[in-house]
DNA sequence: CGATGGTTTGACCACGCTCAATCAACGTGG
DNA sequence: CCACGTTGATTGAGCGTGGTCAAACCATCG
């Protein structure tokens, strides 16, 4: 199997998002409303670079920024105390992360860029005098953060499922997605976590990972060469991720 | 072991949180505050009674409400379409639910009450009107929905561990937890769900939840009798609950 | 009181984990 | 530029955890 030399002369820069397409446009508008008021000044930090396997936060830290991928990947991971770690989510161009901090003050978890990769960081020192003075703001902060809880518990959904194959279906098919919603190819893509994250996410083993992808493969669902992945059947795949009766002969 | 017979002329009444307990506080405090104002006027709907299995509401239907339990317990799951319905939590006393449908104006899933139950509405066909007065209220919203988001995610770390003992133990101290937080006794309380709902949230069969529940037990864990549960051990599950390298021999 | 549905228990075996070796992809230094 | 080490991905063999099927058991409720 061949592989493409990669073009040396165009770096390696991270898919990115444009700013409609990001959960943060609402935001970004209310605030570009209200560009001449002083208070709120640089409350929204663009395109901060991050190098590959660079840390964004930890957990506990104390809270400072919501964040909106633009460019790039990153996951965030809990250490169970004692344990080892186990990554919780993977955030793609145009998603935020980091919510959860407001209420307590602290980050709750880690996270960590996969790949070269920008965030937007919206800075919430003045939030309540900004919510004050400009409600159209808190309104667009509901709204994203009632879409995050949506986007979460959608989640819970993955690791739930009983089995391997169900599960790393419905994983592929929930990245797709949200690359599909972001405007990006939702059937040809590249995955920028490592077998090794996406057994830890789906609480399985890595080789597991490894032996479905190649028994899709065989099934003619996918392609998968490396990090790039192309779905063939996604009806097929869907199948899979729903299917919840184990037939007693299903070859 | 006899089951001390139930005082027929006292109902079956659920446990109760009460108000400064529940989620909803902070928002009720900023709705007492204004109680003069007309335009708030039933925008927090008190003590809704639900039966055994009613169900609240389902996915799909439009959102009018975000909701508390004040007493008994709910679930929530959506049923993966043409395949079986998957459980996305529980909800107990104090607790938020229904957050998800304020952006979409749809509930995303189905929720219904594990046994008699009540639960309060926050009604939100005003909330901008609301806001725009009040920017205190959304200040409030915005803290509970950051709060929710952690939960969610708490409940992703559930399903995500590789083995039944770890998933199970993580459950039950997840549910121990979230008593303790409402001041409700954390060692010794009432599992409202069946052994189906629990295996189906974990993404277990009903048998290994079953054999489980007597392995802890056989190791002077917990002690379970029916819905009635006792830990006894909690430092112990905490280990297991922790415990990703499978020891050789680990007895 | 029997009917019904949830729970437990047992026997069996397959899915998926473990261990180990191999292979591929990079990055580094000679 | 290639040898080499390192890291991640794959493949194979073996076995244990946990799923399936089936039956017994028990609780709740009409």
């Amino acid at each position: 199997m061949k592989t493409v030399p990669r073009d040396k002369t165009a770096p390696a820069e991270p898919d990115t998002v444009d700013c409609p397409r990001c959960d943060f446009f609402g935001i970004l508008r209310v605030l570009d409303a209200v560009r001449d008021d002083s208070r709120v000044n640089c409350i929204l930090k663009r395109r901060q670079p991050l190098a590959k396997g660079e840390t964004l936060f930890r957990a506990g830290q104390p809270f400072h920024a919501a964040c909106a991928v633009t460019g790039g990947s990153l996951m965030s991971y809990g250490l169970l105390d004692g344990g080892e770690e186990q990554i919780l989510g993977f955030h793609f161009p145009g998603e935020l992360f980091g919510l959860d901090g407001i209420k307590t003050g602290r980050y709750a978890y880690t996270t960590r860029a996969l790949e070269p990769s920008l965030v937007c960081e919206l800075h919430f020192e003045d939030l309540d005098q900004l919510g004050n003075h400009y409600p159209a703001f808190q309104t667009q902060l509901i709204e994203l953060m009632s879409r995050q809880i949506l986007h979460v518990q959608r989640q819970n959904l993955l690791a739930a499922r009983q089995y391997s194959e169900e599960r790393l279906a419905a994983f592929l098919l929930n990245v797709a997605g949200r690359f599909a919603v972001r405007g990006f190819p939702a059937t040809e893509f590249r995955l920028p976590m490592s077998r090794q994250h996406i057994s830890n996410y789906l609480g399985l083993a890595v080789e597991t990972v490894s032996r479905l992808f190649q028994q899709f493969q065989e099934q003619a669902l996918l392609v998968v060469s490396a990090k790039r992945l192309r779905l063939l059947n996604v009806a097929k795949l869907e199948d899979i991720a729903r299917m919840r009766i184990r037939a007693i002969n299903r070859r």
